[in-house]
DNA sequence: CTAGCTTAACTTGTCGCCAAGTGCTTGTGT
DNA sequence: ACACAAGCACTTGGCGACAAGTTAAGCTAG
């Protein structure tokens, strides 16, 4: 009779064995982890196996490594619950629920033309598009990154007005538009691109929520903006509850 | 004047260019990168650097490797678009959109005493309770695992029907349920255990979208069920419209 | 006795060599 | 001229030695 052996990657089981250690508490927040050397004789393999997979599990976000020292286990940060379902806009959600929220606008600049969003806004292919970017803080940390797609024939001072938006609801609605409405908003999952990274301050493996959606006036049944939002998916649950 | 210098990390920078070049079509699915030697003189770091990005790229699922030969462009699977949003459940949904769905069960067991799953069940610590796990195909592809929790108080019999059950709305029509509702739904994101990767046939770097919710019968108030689902993150776009 | 430096034993980080796999090219025997 | 095998030039994969950083103990000099 033949024996198949079915082989689980070395590193994953590695991975689940930490992650196990965390959630049932044999390693604590800020606690050191074994060294690399303990942990390749206490599972017999070579130490660049262990290696690998704690650098996997570092991008992922639950430890982090000192060269000299060790490697540690982060604080857990408590999901912040987000209802995805309400029509009201992130500033009023995040401080309805008491969260502290800060906004800084990093960019805003006419875009590079793309089909997508073009089609979107019902742009033609040579109006101006100015994409406007907030960074969103909670409790000081990074947490999501806030795209608005606006076409410069629709809002003509955007350029100027854009760096100053906090919050694009309140800024239509100087413009004298009341009443919104969107059409779809999807989400999807993707990886943070270097510059991400850096605004997110987090690691190239933790994914990212992506929400895309867009705001559409009642009244006139104008878009005014296409919106992209990358959330931290490490800091958030979301409540996608219908009623 | 001192210059500061803002180090970003190469491994980044190398896997935004690849995605780049990708999404460009610089490089086509099926194509052939260019060896980890050539990358290595091309962004001129040392040929680890480059092969730990490219490691990283492939655990995320874009490319894949063949030792002796090369790295390869996956191809770019199409996202099913999933509504998250409607009451109906899974199997109808998926018949719905006209993908060709396929179930199979995977295991029947008694779980092991969790508080969070038992809370939401109302069950009692001694209470004994089922995981019945469903590993769902699309066109052959394994792409979500689908766990309903079930009170063997509830429903005496799952023990021996739950290896047999494709559709629990089925099951709970048979016992004489027939208007369902459910309290509330999360959504987070998670990293597969080695068992899952084997299931889902994913690598470790493959985020999964945690699907949690329940399912309560109308009449009773009772609680039938509470539900987890695995969606693989990079095989679906959800919808998530409100209206 | 104490302050400060040296050293050694740990930690994680980096790099490069060689092993393993593939396929093309080339040479040889029929 | 053709078949086949050996070898070589490429690929990715794995491992081990060493580099760099940290800490604490112990020795030495004041």
């Amino acid at each position: 009779m033949e024996v198949v052996v079915i082989s689980i990657d070395e590193e994953s089981r590695i991975i689940d064995d930490m992650m196990d250690r965390i959630v049932k508490r044999k390693l604590s927040p800020g606690e050191k982890l074994p060294s690399e050397n303990e942990l390749a004789d206490e599972y017999r393999v070579p130490r660049m196996t262990v290696r690998n997979a704690l650098t996997k599990f570092e991008e992922r976000g639950y430890i982090y490594s000192k060269q000299g020292k060790g490697r540690y286990v982060k604080e857990a940060s408590i999901p912040i619950q987000l209802s995805l379902t309400g029509r009201i806009s992130f500033t009023d959600k995040m401080n309805q629920m008491g969260y502290d929220l800060m906004t800084s606008n990093i960019y805003c600049e006419k875009m590079d033309y793309e089909m997508e969003v073009y089609q979107k806004l019902n742009a033609d292919e040579h109006d101006s598009v100015y994409r406007i970017g907030r960074l969103r803080y909670i409790n000081g940390e990074p947490i999501a990154i806030h795209n608005s797609y606006v076409n410069e024939s629709s809002f003509p001072e955007i350029k100027e007005d854009g760096p100053e938006i906090e919050s694009m609801f309140a800024y239509y609605r100087k413009q004298g538009f009341s009443d919104f409405t969107s059409r779809k908003t999807m989400l999807s999952i993707t990886f943070p691109t270097s510059k991400e990274q850096q605004l997110l301050s987090c690691k190239s493996m933790v994914p990212l929520i992506k929400v895309e959606s867009d705001c559409i006036d009642i009244e006139s049944k104008q878009v005014l903006e296409h919106t992209k939002i990358l959330y931290r998916s490490d800091k958030f649950k979301y409540d996608i509850t219908m009623d």
